[in-house]
DNA sequence: ACTGATTTTTA
DNA sequence: AAAAATCAG
């Protein structure tokens, strides 16, 4: 006889605590067997078998395995295509209905219809929560009812909008009697999947230091000072509560609550624009610019050889560490997409490739703000000179001497474009598409 | 027992 | 924020 359970499927919300789904689903009247699928459809497309988010994801994991244990219940965890997982766990289980978070990017979306179809074929319900952004979809609208493209106008009326409730952990604990009770089933091998362990790999924490966010409006913009919160591995994978990270925000920091609202913003662009979530500029004519997409020179800039210190740093700590000060994301960016007149989305997909706190809305949102394409983004006539970036931000080449060492003596590369050319060039090719 | 105000709970 | 529960008169 299959046990009758209700089943709650995890993506990005490996956490125990604070999660809408789990909430839901363990207040159901059903024992709840808790789910991760190693979703082959993407670890397929992942080339580098050292990738430290499938690392990162294993060891979340197990640190679940740990906790549901004591709790007389396990972790089902599957490696395969979403719906193979699921026809398997029908065999397994007599299942009710299945909760989940919301995903709003285009494959998550996709995945999601597919799989809710299979599970009404099969008479089990679907019901899908918010849970990793503070407001979402049609919660913050103009006026007139239609979605901000700008930021500051969508920021005072989310700031309007949220209320203490918003920001309240789901007592998920409550219910923890509710875990459906088996011994612990083993969670696939990384060896298995065709990644390699590294046990010398370490993670930023979840626990950030008061005075990190206290001051983060005053260090933020300085990449040689530890001034940023390190967080954003911990809100793509759901190790860290935005709620709870929202709670210490509004408290300690208003300009890094900000921060937590740009990523509601990018988000609800992703949901009302499906053409952003599908690829495109958000200004879809700035998708006829003549990009030159040199090769050579597209490596040059992935290997952090430009010749332009401050983005040679930037791309050597992202090459080495899998992170990117922000303010140097955006000076890279910027040389990209204007100096070397390469599509943004040849740097979207090497940040894609190389983050670790990768996320499809910020990341795109960053590239088209940087490109000039994007909602409220810069004009495409603004292109950061490197050397006043430096001088703004890096001062004393502290960020810069760290990560490029060599900077005074011979092997160092003489810049790989001019920039008054690189500059004058960038402002001629948009402007030959963009000119009214 | 009823009403409006206040407090608590809620998803 | 809104609904539900509790309280004062």
């Amino acid at each position: 006889m299959k046990p009758l359970v209700n089943i709650v499927w995890l993506r990005r919300d490996l956490r125990l605590t604070d999660n809408a789904a789990m909430y839901f689903a363990l207040k159901s009247n059903r024992p709840v067997v808790p789910i991760f699928i190693f979703d082959t459809h993407i670890l397929d497309k992942l080339t580098d078998k050292t990738d430290k988010r499938v690392l990162f994801i294993h060891q979340a994991l197990q640190e679940l395995q740990l906790q549901l244990t004591q709790l007389g219940s396990s972790l089902h965890v599957l490696y395969t295509t979403p719906l193979q997982a699921f026809e398997q766990l029908t065999q397994l289980y007599s299942i009710e209905q299945v909760f989940t978070n919301h995903d709003y990017e285009q494959y998550g979306m996709d995945r999601d219809a597919q799989i809710g179809n299979y599970l009404q074929q099969q008479g089990i319900g679907f019901s899908t929560y918010k849970d990793i952004v503070l407001l979402e979809k049609e919660e913050v609208l103009k006026d007139d009812g239609g979605p901000y493209t700008v930021f500051t106008p969508y920021s005072k009326k989310w700031r309007l909008h949220l209320t203490n409730f918003h920001v309240k952990a789901y007592p998920t604990e409550r219910y923890f009697a509710n875990w459906h009770q088996q011994p612990p089933l083993p969670i696939p091998e990384l060896e298995q999947m065709g990644f390699q362990n590294d046990a010398s790999v370490t993670f930023p924490t979840t626990a950030v230091a008061d005075t990190i966010l206290q001051q983060y409006d005053q260090q933020r913009d300085y990449p040689s000072v530890n001034g940023t919160s390190l967080l954003g591995i911990h809100l793509r994978f759901g190790t860290i509560s935005i709620r709870a990270l929202a709670q210490k925000a509004m408290k300690l920091n208003q300009t890094f609550l900000n921060e937590l609202i740009w990523r509601d913003f990018y988000h609800q662009i992703l949901w009302h624009f499906p053409h952003v979530r599908a690829g495109k500029a958000f200004k879809q004519v700035y998708d006829s610019i003549q990009w030159r997409n040199n090769e050579q020179e597209f490596a040059l800039w992935c290997a952090g050889k430009t010749g332009y210190p401050i983005v040679d740093a930037g791309m050597r700590q992202l090459n080495t560490t899998g992170y990117m000060h922000n303010r140097v994301r955006m000076i890279v960016a910027s040389f990209l997409t204007k100096h070397l007149l390469i599509d943004w989305r040849w740097g979207e997909a090497y940040f894609a490739q190389k983050l670790l706190d990768f996320d499809f809305a910020a990341n795109n949102g960053g590239w088209q703000w940087a490109a000039g394409c994007g909602c409220d983004a810069a004009p495409y006539f603004r292109v950061f000179n490197p050397t006043l970036q430096t001088e703004k931000f890096d001062p004393q080449l502290r960020y810069i001497r760290k990560w490029v060492p060599e900077l005074n003596s011979f092997d160092y590369p003489k810049p790989m474009v001019v920039h008054e050319m690189a500059r004058k060039r960038a402002l001629e090719t948009y402007g030959a598409t963009l000119k009214p």
